[in-house]
RNA sequence: GCCCCUGUAGCUCAGUAGGAUAGAGCAGUGGUUUCCUAAACCAUUGGUCGGAGGUUCGAAUCCUCUCAGGGGUACCA
């Protein structure tokens, strides 16, 4: 058994023995002492009760206490501190049996299983197939890839999924502009339309097909060029996306195309479904949904006047699509531009059937771009943005993914280029990786002495606290993975990397693993590939590499 | 107007289902290497938690008001 979960089982028998509810979640929550002198684990459960039971919390400590059974193996002392905190102090023999429990459950090691197996499913990045990924996609793309391998760490089946939207206006206009280069390239000038796409890509792509087929097309007519440029045009661009995710380690399971809804014609199946039930009325022409029935502060339109489905009642068919392939709840990662789309696709999924909490959205506010401290500017009309594989090739995946997941999602990230190009000491992601690095050499150096690395060890000869401060880390390991995927944090993660890292330089500054004793060095040995192995399994999670040297 | 996000150390940010003396990284200052990687470690400087009220044993955290910045408010996608 784990020391928390010892602790928590104890308060719970000790708070039904003084007469309160055992099952209070909230009275075993465990906490984690701000400083080292209050012990390892405390509860304020005591103070919790206080008001209802009106007793001082100090007294009802005291009895809280009193109640307890202190294993000597897993509890050295327990006191009431402060306004009435009970604190644990961990006992020295758990913590060695702990390390020895973390080696053996290895790369499993920080899973657990409320996910119970439930299918769940990502939708992020999804962006436009009518230029290149940019940084707000970057940022998109880590923290949903992470989501998802948090998730499967805590025991759901989750899915990453990338929404193509290969249909309508945008999709003609890309063709036309693509056709606008195309005959540029051939001699005969033709502007690129004003609301069309001005960006270099589509004039290289012209040139691609200048090279290959020369003036094949030039005979097409117009209307049958544009189409097939079209076509093109979008095969060149998911391509090129898929690229780029590819060399970030972002691996989709599925990608989604539009004009799959719309040729199962699963919007007629919506509107059918809403004229049903009376969710929906014409008004000026035009089809509209009454979302203000279902949360949303207005009514919103499903077709056109012009007879046009809109963008938000093929949506609608699309996240349809995505339940009826058994996902028990979809996560969607949009930019912070869409909040207000919110209410509409929840009210619309209600209407549907169903409940409100099977779809989430998570808001990723926008990335401000630095070089240096100073901001750089970018003008998406003007063609200017900073691609995803610019910054991937200037800054590396790994310094790109740490920065991008290091920050709450819901605050705006400004990105220093500068500083997450730096391999120095102001760059976190070299902290971590070399915490991993320093360990691989310490096994290293090891081996090279004859000494064999342990896969068991007697843990007795550990007994300094900066040996136990890197048994305790580790051990907390679990409880911030399931924090992080609960509560959709993935700087979490990041933080207690740093920690963990910065406990084990700590470690191992004061304390030499590789000794002429060979007990001792067999214990830190087998501490040393404990440690390395949260670190490594940490730095999975995140897609980051885990270098065996720096 | 309405909605969302944000305001904490010089900079970038943690900390918010109320809890102990508000933390970390970087920057600054001063130290540490005959020894498994100094991309490290140790010490130290630095705070009216935007402001004002309120709720209570206790507020960065909850409520009201207020100031400041960013974003959103389509028969666009």
């Amino acid at each position: 058994m784990k020391p928390q979960e010892y602790i928590r089982n104890n308060i719970k028998n000790a708070l039904s023995a003084c007469g309160f509810d055992g099952d209070d979640e909230k009275l075993l929550v465990l906490e984690k002492p701000k400083q080292a002198e209050f012990g390892d684990i405390s509860s304020s459960a005591a103070m919790n009760l206080a008001k209802a039971a009106k007793q001082a919390p100090r007294k009802i400590a005291a009895d809280i206490i009193s109640k307890l059974d202190t294993d000597p193996f897993y509890i050295e002392k327990v006191e009431i501190a402060g306004p009435g905190f009970i604190n644990f102090f961990l006992a020295k023999e758990c913590l060695r049996q702990a390390v020895l429990d973390i080696h053996q459950e290895g790369k499993d090691y920080g899973k657990s299983f409320w996910g119970k197996g439930k299918k769940i499913q990502f939708e992020f990045v999804s962006a436009n197939p009518t230029g290149p990924l940019n940084i707000v996609s970057a940022r998109a793309a880590a923290v949903g890839d992470v989501f998802a391998s948090l998730y499967n760490m805590v025991g759901f089946k989750a899915e990453r999924e990338f929404y193509v939207n290969d249909a309508g206006r945008q999709i003609r206009l890309l063709g036309i502009s693509l056709n606008a280069r195309y005959m540029t390239e051939l001699g005969r000038k033709i502007p690129v339309p004003e609301d069309g796409y001005h960006g270099n890509y589509l004039a290289d792509l012209a040139k691609e097909i200048v090279a290959n087929d020369s003036d094949k097309y030039a005979q097409f007519n117009e209307e049958e060029r544009c189409n097939l440029f079209s076509k093109m045009a979008l095969d060149y661009m998911v391509k090129r996306h898929k690229d780029s995710l590819d060399k970030y380690h972002v691996f989709y399971d599925n990608w989604f195309r539009e004009t799959v809804v719309r040729e199962q014609k699963a919007h007629e199946k919506v509107l059918d479904y809403f004229a049903k039930h009376n969710y929906s009325y014409t008004k000026d022409g035009a089809v509209w949904f009454r979302s203000s029935d279902f949360g949303d502060e207005k009514d919103r339109v499903l077709v056109t006047s012009e007879g046009e489905p809109t963008y938000f009642l093929i949506d609608i068919a699309y996240h349809e699509n995505k339940f009826s392939r058994g996902f028990s709840k979809l996560f969607d990662l949009w930019g912070p531009d869409h909040h207000g789309y919110i209410p509409r696709m929840s009210a619309a999924l209600q209407a549907l059937g169903h409940p409100r909490e099977k779809f989430e959205v998570c808001i990723i506010q926008q990335v401000n771009l630095l070089r240096g401290g100073d901001t750089v500017k970018m003008s998406k009309r003007a063609g200017e943005i900073i691609e995803m594989d610019e910054l991937i090739d200037e800054v590396g995946v790994d310094a790109a993914r740490y920065f991008f997941v290091d920050r709450r999602v819901s605050q705006p990230l400004d990105f220093d280029i500068e500083l997450a190009k730096k391999q120095s000491d102001e760059n976190p992601v070299y902290y971590v990786q070399y915490a991993h690095a320093r360990i691989c050499n310490i096994l290293r150096f090891a081996v090279e002495g004859g000494i064999e690395i342990p896969g068991q060890a007697d843990m007795s000869p550990l007994g300094n606290e900066l040996e136990f401060a890197v048994v305790k880390k580790c051990l907390d390991f679990p409880e911030i993975v399931s924090k992080a995927a609960s509560a959709l944090e993935p700087h979490r993660i990041t933080g207690y990397l740093h920690e963990t890292a910065t406990v084990f330089h700590r470690f191992y500054h004061e304390n030499r693993v590789v000794t002429d004793n060979a007990e001792l060095t067999a214990a830190r040995l087998m501490l040393c590939k404990v440690t390395r192995q949260v670190i490594a399994n940490g730095l999975k999670l995140l897609s980051i590499s885990a270098p065996e040297n720096m």
